[in-house]
DNA sequence: AGCACGCCGACT
DNA sequence: GTCGGCGTGCTC
């Protein structure tokens, strides 16, 4: 029998191949029509089983018809992605130089990716019963969030319960409610909604002359990137806000990402205040079940608001009409193994394919962006002023050379915290080292404690006591006495935040002192609580890690202390110093909120360092165009363009052949591409890690397509050479880490 | 990458 | 006598 008809299928592997399958035995030749790129299908691979996306139908194979196995099911009665963006993740795909099937399996909500079909649920939601619709506005005055409900009830007759819990209605608010009898469980309408005839819930705020000016700027119906620089509290969300609503009354959706630890449930709840229309959110703390449900949600356009992290950028969204990046300088948007595919960097791509405008926004943007506003790529538009009364906080410089430190913080630091508090203020204290101490230490013989796995210092932890390498996560007891020379003068070295924490309880026994890190918010909704308890207003000491640092406003903070802002500015990664100065800005932001004064300190060892007297006397600007000079003499990105080789193994001359072998190959081909140069191989900043030694052979070009063609190459000689399967390695082109 | 098949050391 | 170490080969 001839064969009518094959499938062409991207499977999750690392094989850089596609593999043909025969229909599934069971399907109709009508059915076999409706075939479509993008359609998920169940395969039999090998011993297991796996979901690919088809690519395309064709009638004959490359493959021996005898070998062809049929598929098991089609998943789903429609694409899970529409064509154009099935052709936009290979084209990233074949950028990042991740195989194609792998990058479209990164794309898909694991459920799916297990084999679930992509079929939207029943969800539940809750609506006023009879007796809850003859309550009058404004009752249940006594009990504020049941208020809120009903009110938001009133308004728009069903919620979901991610929509109550967007609005900061704790669940049990529910229950009380459905116990009283005021509200019941229904079927959210599986219809999509008719557009609304308003989309505002709330109105728009009034924009000042200079937002005014920036939202005029941005071009609705075509590709244009805006960055958007506007300090803290300039006001950038509403930008956001209002250029959203111009989509939206087109009948178009809107995407904004914004990084890892930026989601709160508040910037959410501004978001479904102010429209109207379904605002689904992608994120961390979601499980795969409400993934799926929000990826569904976009997918069919019933959600006109997607707010996501990094992977939210492969979302399908039919009817997109705007992205938006939010903190765009912000690492997370990178990812950092697998696909390593940056989200900002994909945005631009993606606005581009579909024709339409793109926000990148942030205070402290990063060195690519500002380079490619200057070169007028991106448009540039600036918020100076803060919004409302609030001042941008007073910056002072402390000179700690020579002075003797209280566990890291200076005599006229702590003066300055007890003012504060004494005051009725609250304190934020910035040190980015979680654990008690950075590592321990004999006194007697000098022995210090290394992770066994990794060329690393472990972390002493109080809490519970061990010792923790951050990097592989080793853990082990605490010594006693050392293991060297027996001697039991061990001491701890260095500050981390549990070692402040405690410092500052006993220093300021009366004043709650909270510590934020990943150690004391790993428990579920403990952030949520702590954040609680700070907006209470009460005097209190924060201290804590770049957690702090990211999405949060305290407006009763007025001073914020940074104990050793000069991390980063010797760091051997070139991006130290430009990391540093937009952390350092992000935490200054957070003082001096609202109508209070804000006052920032900074202890520093090099307080007459060129970048750090520039960033701080003459602001960000100037700091940027700093280091962007350096970067046009040391010929680093944004003028050139990078990529690294990384291979690691557990026999380092194994790694290091193979970075050899591919710098032999990659000679070949630069003879016909004098742009190209290469640095290495090089052992990695950390060179053991996990038990594995990791080398590292840099490639860097003044243009991205001669870079890519030799990837592209080098990446296809490797895979067919016995050494590639001996050892671990990955491209990483454009990385953001160097280590 | 998984996973099976395959051939050599320390354990019930 | 077996469980399991990871070498090597394959996946339409």
């Amino acid at each position: 029998m001839p064969i009518s008809i094959v499938l062409e299928i991207a499977l999750p592997t690392p094989l850089r191949r596609r593999f043909d399958y025969l229909p599934p035995v069971d399907m109709s030749e009508s059915e076999l029509h409706k075939l479509t790129k993008g359609v998920l299908v169940r395969v039999p691979f090998g011993s297991q089983e796996m979901t690919g996306v088809l690519l395309q139908t064709k009638t004959s194979s490359d493959t021996d018809v005898n070998k062809l196995r049929p598929a098991l099911a089609i998943n789903g009665s429609t694409p899970a992605f529409d064509s154009d963006l099935v052709d936009f993740i290979l084209w990233a795909a074949d950028y990042y130089q991740c195989p194609q099937g792998e990058a479209l399996s990164t794309a898909l909500p694991v459920l799916l990716r297990q084999g679930e079909a992509a079929e939207e649920r029943h969800e539940i939601c809750w609506q006023l019963t009879t007796e809850g619709k003859g309550l009058p506005v404004g009752a249940l005055k006594r009990a504020p969030k049941q208020a809120l409900l009903l009110d938001a009830l009133q308004q728009t007759n069903k919620l979901t319960r991610s929509d109550i819990a967007a609005l900061e209605i704790p669940a049990n608010i529910i229950k009380t409610l459905a116990d009283k009898g005021i509200i019941e469980k229904t079927i959210a309408d599986t219809s999509s909604p008719e557009a609304p005839t308003n989309i505002f819930r709330q109105q728009p705020l009034s924009l000042s002359n200079e937002q005014q000016i920036a939202l005029d700027q941005i071009v609705f119906n075509q590709f244009q990137v805006s960055l958007l620089d506007g300090a803290t509290g300039s006001g950038k969300t509403e930008i956001y806000l209002q250029a959203i609503a111009k989509v939206l009354e087109q009948g178009k959706q809107a995407l904004v990402l914004v990084p890892e630890i930026g989601l709160t449930p508040q910037t959410i709840a501004r978001f479904q205040r102010r429209f109207a229309v379904e605002v689904a959110t992608l994120h961390s703390g979601l499980n795969d079940r409400e993934r799926l449900d929000a990826w569904l949600a976009a997918r069919s356009g019933k959600a006109q608001i997607l707010i996501g992290t990094r992977s939210a950028i492969f979302t399908p969204m039919p009817k997109l009409g705007i992205v938006i990046v939010d903190e765009e300088h912000d690492g997370s948007f990178k990812q950092q193994d697998g696909f390593r595919y940056s989200a900002r960097d994909l945005a631009v791509v993606r606005a581009n394919r579909l024709n339409i405008p793109l926000i990148l926004g942030s205070a402290t943007a990063s060195l690519e962006s500002l380079n490619n506003a200057q070169q007028g790529r991106y448009q540039h538009l600036h918020l100076h002023r803060r919004a409302g009364n609030a001042k941008p906080p007073e910056i002072q410089l402390q000179d700690i050379r020579g002075q003797s430190l209280h566990e890291g913080f200076s005599q006229e630091t702590k003066i300055a915290i007890g003012a504060e508090i004494a005051a009725g203020n609250q304190v934020l204290v910035f040190l980015n080292r979680r654990g008690y101490a950075p590592t321990l230490e004999c006194h007697d013989c000098g022995w210090l404690a290394n992770c066994p796995h990794c060329d690393l210092r472990m972390t002493v932890h109080q809490t519970p006591r061990h010792l923790h390498c951050h990097h592989c996560g080793h853990q082990r007891a605490l010594p006693r006495q050392c293991p060297s020379c027996k001697s039991s003068k061990l001491q701890p070295l260095g500050q981390g935040t549990e070692r402040s924490e405690i410092a500052l309880r006993e220093w300021f026994p009366n004043t709650p002192v909270i510590r934020v890190d990943r150690d004391s918010t790993r428990a579920k909704n403990a952030m949520d609580k702590i954040l609680s308890e700070v907006h209470q207003g009460e005097p209190c000491i924060l201290i804590g890690t770049q957690m702090l640092a990211k999405g949060h406003h305290f407006a009763d903070v007025t001073l914020v202390v940074i104990i050793d802002a000069d991390a980063g500015l010797f760091s051997t990664d070139f991006r130290g110093p430009e990391r540093m100065g937009q952390l350092l800005l992000q935490v200054s932001g957070r003082a001096g909120r609202e109508e209070k004064l804000g006052r920032v300190i900074l202890q520093s060892l090099h307080t007459d360092h060129p970048l750090v007297q520039t960033l701080f006397y003459q602001g960000y600007k100037a700091f940027a165009d700093l280091i962007l000079q350096e970067r046009l003499i040391t010929e680093l990105p944004p003028y050139r363009y990078l990529a690294l080789l990384r291979a690691e193994s557990k026999r380092p001359e194994l790694a290091l052949e193979f970075l050899k072998l591919a710098r032999a190959e990659a000679q070949q081909i630069f003879a016909s591409s004098p742009s190209l140069n290469y640095l290495g191989p090089l052992p990695s900043m950390i060179e053991k890690r996990g038990d594995r030694f990791r080398f590292q052979l840099q490639f860097n070009s003044a243009q991205r397509k001669p870079l890519q063609h030799l990837l592209t190459q080098l990446v296809s000689i490797l895979d067919s050479n016995a050494l590639s399967k001996r050892v671990r390695w990955a491209v990483d082109v454009d990385p953001s880490e160097m280590g």
